[in-house]
This record gives C-alpha cells, structure tokens and sequence, in this order.
DNA sequence: TAATAAATTGCAAGCGTTTGCAAAGTTTTT
DNA sequence: AAAAACTTTGCAAACGCTTGCAATTTATTA
C-alpha cells in the first residue's frame, strides 16, 4: 500500500541501505544520490515508517502520560506544558487517565510498557497505594518522572509545586490578617499534596501559638463537593470558625457555595482561602484568594526532566525532586 | 535486555511461533504447552512488543488527536470522552495541539502519519484554510474524523453540536424575553462554528422581524480578551444595544467584566447569553445564561465513530455528521 | 606507475512479531 | 493394517527499517 525505501531502491536502482542514508542526510552519501532520492521520495509522498525504525534502534518517540483525570484544570494544563516541550524536543505524547483508579492506572503502564514508550510522566491516582507496578518500572529500567502527585519514597525524579510552604503562606496570611479560628478542609489522607498542606498548615498555626487540634481538621475530596459536604461537618463540629483554609480551589469554591446558601457572608462572617489558583477563582464572588500553582510550568519542567534522563541514560543521575514556587494571590474572600 | 518470544522459546525448547500462538490463546495449542509457556512468560516478566507486533500487522493501537488547546475546558472534557471510548476498545490516545497555528497542525498530522496511527481525531485550527495536509489523509486513506471544528466540504466524518440551533434558541429567548437590540459578538469569520453560531443568530432575529444588520456584529477571537475587546467597539458602534449573544463563554465572561467594570448592570442595562457552558459560568456573579454543549459527549461520539471507521475499513461507509444536541441554560445574565 | 587513502555504495543480518504451510505425531475410520 | 483425519508443532519468510563491514570506485601520494 504504502510507498517504503525498497520501493525507491528499486526505482532509483540503488540499495535500500543507501536510499535510507541519503534521507537521513548521511555524509557518506554523495550530494547527487541524496537530490535523486529526496526528490522521488518527495515526489511518491513517501513516509518513513516510525515502527519500522522504532523497531530497530529500539527506540521510540513517545512519551507516555497518567493523570488522574484529563479535563481538570491543572492536569490539562499540566499537559498542555508537556506537549509544548514533548513537541519541540522530537516527541509525541501519549496520555491516559486513571480516573483516580489505581488498576485502571497500572492497567495503563502496562499499555504504555508494551508500547515501549521512551519514558512516563505519572501523577498518581488518590487510591494508590500498591507500589508494585512502579517496582516494575525501576526494573524494566523505564525512566519515570512522578509530577505534582507523587509516591515519595520512590526513587524517580519528581516534579511538585511547594505544597508545604503555599499552605504556610496561605494560613499565615490569615493569622496576620487577625483569624484565629482557622479550620482546614484537607484532601485524601495518603496523597502527597493533602499531606504536606495539612503540615504546611498546622506549622503555620503552631509558630503562632494556636493549637491546630482545636481549630478543625476536615478530610474529604478534592472536588466541589466535597468542600459543600467538609463545611457542613465542620459547622457542625466547630461552629465557631472564623476562616477556613482549604486544600484546592474546587473545594473552597463549593465551601463557598455551600457558605452562601446558609447564609453567613465571604469574608465578613467566614474567610477563605484556597489552593492552585484556576481561571475560575478570580471570576467567582468574592473573587478567590488563592495560592497559585504553576500547572503549566510543573508539565515543562517534567517533561524537560524526563527527556533529560531519557537522554541520559546510561550516565547515572541521581533523581531529584524539583520544587516550584508558589504564590499568595489575594483578592476578596480572605 | 528485554524478555523476548524467542528467550521463552529457546529456555522451553520449541519454536517462537509456538510460543507466539501460546500467548495469544490460539486454539491450535495444546492446553499444556499453553501452561508451561504462560507462567515462564509471567515468571520472566515478558511484555509483548507492540511495536514489533505492529510492524508485522500493519495495525496500530493509536488513535490521532489533535485539538487547538488542550487545556480549554471544551477540548480537555472532549480529549477526556474520547479516552474513555478508547481505553475500553483497546486504543490508547496520542494528542497534540496546534496553538491554533495551521503549521503546527499540519506537522502534527505528518508525525501521526509517520507513527502509523489507527485514525485521527482532529479539530481544526482557526488559521487553517490550506486543505491539503487532509487531502493528504485522504490519499493515504487514513481514517479521520472531524469534531467541533471541521473542515465542512471535506467528505470525512463530522461530530458537531448543533450549534445554529443553539444559537437561535438562545436569541429567540432574549426575543421573548423583550429584548430587540441585540448584538452578537462572532468568533472567526472562517470557523464552522463561528459561522453556524452566527447563521443562528441571524436566522433568529429575521424569524421575528429584526434586522440583524442594526443590531450589530463584532467579530473576533474566542478568549475572554476578545470579549472585553468586542464590546468596546460594540459600545461605540451601537451604544444603544440591549442584549448580547456571544459566540462561546469565554468571550461572554470577558464582555461581562468589561461591561461591570464600565458600570452597567447585568442583566438591567445589558443581558448577556454565551455558549457552551463552561463550568465557570454558573460561579460567576450573575450566573451566565448560556447554552450547553455536550462536550464530552462530542468526544466519546467521534472516538466511536472512528473506531466503527476503523475496524470497517474496506466496506465503505458513507461520511455523515453527527449533530449532538445543545440545551439552554437560563440563569442570571438574561 | 604502483601503492595508499578517501569517498561512495551495497550486502546481509537483525530488530520481535505473526502466519501460511509443511511436517510430525495421534487418533479415528474403514 | 492401512488410510484418512485430526491435533500439535516447527520452518521460514515477511513487516520496513538500520548498520557494521566489505566491496567498489575514485582521488592522492610516494
């Protein structure tokens, strides 16, 4: 069906061997066969075939991507960042979602191992727990670089904004602001990001002398409504709480929502604060205050990373953890 | 250095191709020869080589996509649809974005090409007017499936939400609602979409004696800046208008802020209806009136309609369009 | 002019699978 | 007991490309 390199070998009276030097501009080939051959090739629309050439240097051009969910956010701009720089550096992206399954997740790195991707860009799902299939990357000798969510006792680069410090800058902003009673809505217990807001949020409250065990500890999801649910618990439980610290902005959003419909009022009654700053937080009422968490450039600087160690390999790099800063955005509701 | 067909043939001594047809289930195995060879294949950890695999069938396993942004809310929701469809029949997903920029698309498509993907899902870009990269496609007989944004005379298949009828439902509305004066802000006068939104628009001023041509039509981009552009220059041609039909959210929201920020009010001085329902739009303050459109339906749509393409090959089927159905969502703007 | 070096091309094997067909081994039928 | 029919396995070629090395041709040097 399609045209191959035999195909014009044979038309050209030449060795295959030759027609593929010449397309690959090889100096050993003489400036007259490469003209002949790039303009028949040019000229029967030929292709070279990928798989056939994947086949033999064993390599491939893909880099294999999985996120938890696709259409959120972060995650897509997090994709967006790493097609930019797969795109400019030779290399195609494959991805796939683990809707926050981890079979579904360990189902798709097999996918990704049986299509020999050059290397994988994984933020885990929250049900994770089984490290199994990521013992098997390290043994296949797949160069893996974990981003935002990550397993941290993992030996593979890894790519995180600073959770710890956002969440301190956050509750700290609130401390100075004149809030005591600062509650937090905090994400899925074992996942990285949850953990170390929560600890960037109690360290906050501790060096100003407040007993985070009186403030209100709420774990829930990480979507909107979760933060409807977790501020219903927390009125219940901790009625008097006057500013609430929640673990992303899905979550503060439905707080928010949830807060409104009871009726108290953002921030006079109940403050609040979120985290990673998505469009929607500057157009809600009152506009956000956030953390803001850099998506775009979490999903370059791991795809750099990986294409690094892709590149790499064989010279040992000792993996490293890449921390993005993050930044207090204040606007109304805090 | 990976476990291989041969490596497992070799150690049970028998040939490759048994070990092949073992793996693979096939019936002319012998129950026992089956056993032996799964479990050393699990013991030794073989992952067949899809590549390998591939060359020799002429099949890929990969599906195409390519999306002007992929972290639009419409593309990424749409992306997340077709993964879905995907995953389940087997396909993995390889997507690239053109930036809106016809080169970029048009390099992607030749790197698809050249990776032999089983099909392609494409939304085009809004630069695109050069028709050949898909006549190309065509010539290679590669299937392909336009969604969203398509090339309409191109008799490949299409899956669109029906974007004239949402249009006119959503004018009809602000007609019945009491409004005359009404605008439209338009996306790119050469997008299907764009042109469709517009028809609508149009259709439905006629339909109850308005004159489009007094109301005022302002062209521009699909972002919230050309939303905010787009009404200036509306408020200088027309300062009298009533009510605004804009092309998609984005662009509403942006005409929105402008329109609060020169202190008018919404929906009093000026009621404003957008399209797509962005899940931002029901946060902001007023809620926007708006018309929903499926997009994750439009992805798992298309995804279905390729993989049928697919695995039809040979028989012909005859292009058609696929029109999914949008909604009106009244809220606060209008 | 012969010997040597450089430039250009081709041979053949191999990458890891699949698959049509032949071969061998078993069982059933006549 | 031979023929026919299965069942199970293996051979070898093929998929489209790359690449080390040998072979050929041409240019350079002694």
């Amino acid at each position: 069906m399609s045209v191959t390199i035999k195909d014009i070998a044979k038309r050209l009276n030449i060795s295959p061997s030759t027609v593929s030097r010449a397309l690959r501009d090889h100096p050993d080939i003489s400036p007259e066969t490469k003209k002949k051959v790039i303009e028949l090739a040019e000229k029967l629309e030929y292709r070279p075939n990928v798989i056939a050439r994947s086949l033999q240097t064993k390599k491939t051009n893909l880099i294999g991507i999985i996120v938890p969910e696709i259409k959120h956010h972060f995650f897509s701009a997090a994709i967006s960042g790493i097609e930019e720089v797969a795109y400019k550096e030779g290399y195609a992206i494959i991805v796939a979602k683990s809707n926050e399954d981890f079979r579904r997740e360990e189902m798709n790195i097999n996918v990704f191992v049986e299509n020999r991707v050059a290397g994988m860009l994984i933020s885990i799902s929250e049900t994770t727990v089984d490290k199994e299939p990521f013992y098997m990357l390290k043994r296949m000798g797949v160069p893996v670089v974990f981003f935002d969510r990550v397993i941290e006792d993992m030996d593979f680069p890894k790519v995180v904004v600073d959770d710890y410090n956002g969440a301190f800058k956050a509750v700290e902003y609130l401390i100075k602001t004149g809030y005591r009673k600062i509650a937090h809505l905090a994400g899925p217990k074992f996942l990285s990001i949850s953990k170390l807001r929560l600890q960037g949020y109690i360290d906050a409250l501790k060096k100003y002398g407040i007993d985070p065990d009186k403030c209100g500890i709420i774990h829930g999801g990480l979507h909107e409504e979760d933060g409807a649910i977790g501020f219903h618990r927390l009125n219940n439980s901790f009625p008097d709480v006057e500013a609430i610290f929640a673990v992303n902005d899905p979550v503060a959003i439905g707080a928010c929502m949830e807060i409104k419909k009871l009726g108290y009022k953002i921030p006079d009654d109940i403050a609040i604060v979120g985290f990673s700053n998505n469009p929607i937080s500057s157009m809600i009422e009152p506009a956000l205050t956030t953390i803001e968490q850099p998506a775009y450039d979490v999903g370059k600087t791991a795809a750099n990373v990986l294409i690094d160690l892709i590149r790499n390999r064989g010279r040992e790099i000792k993996p490293r953890t890449i921390v993005l800063r993050t930044k207090l955005i204040v606007r109304d509701s805090a």
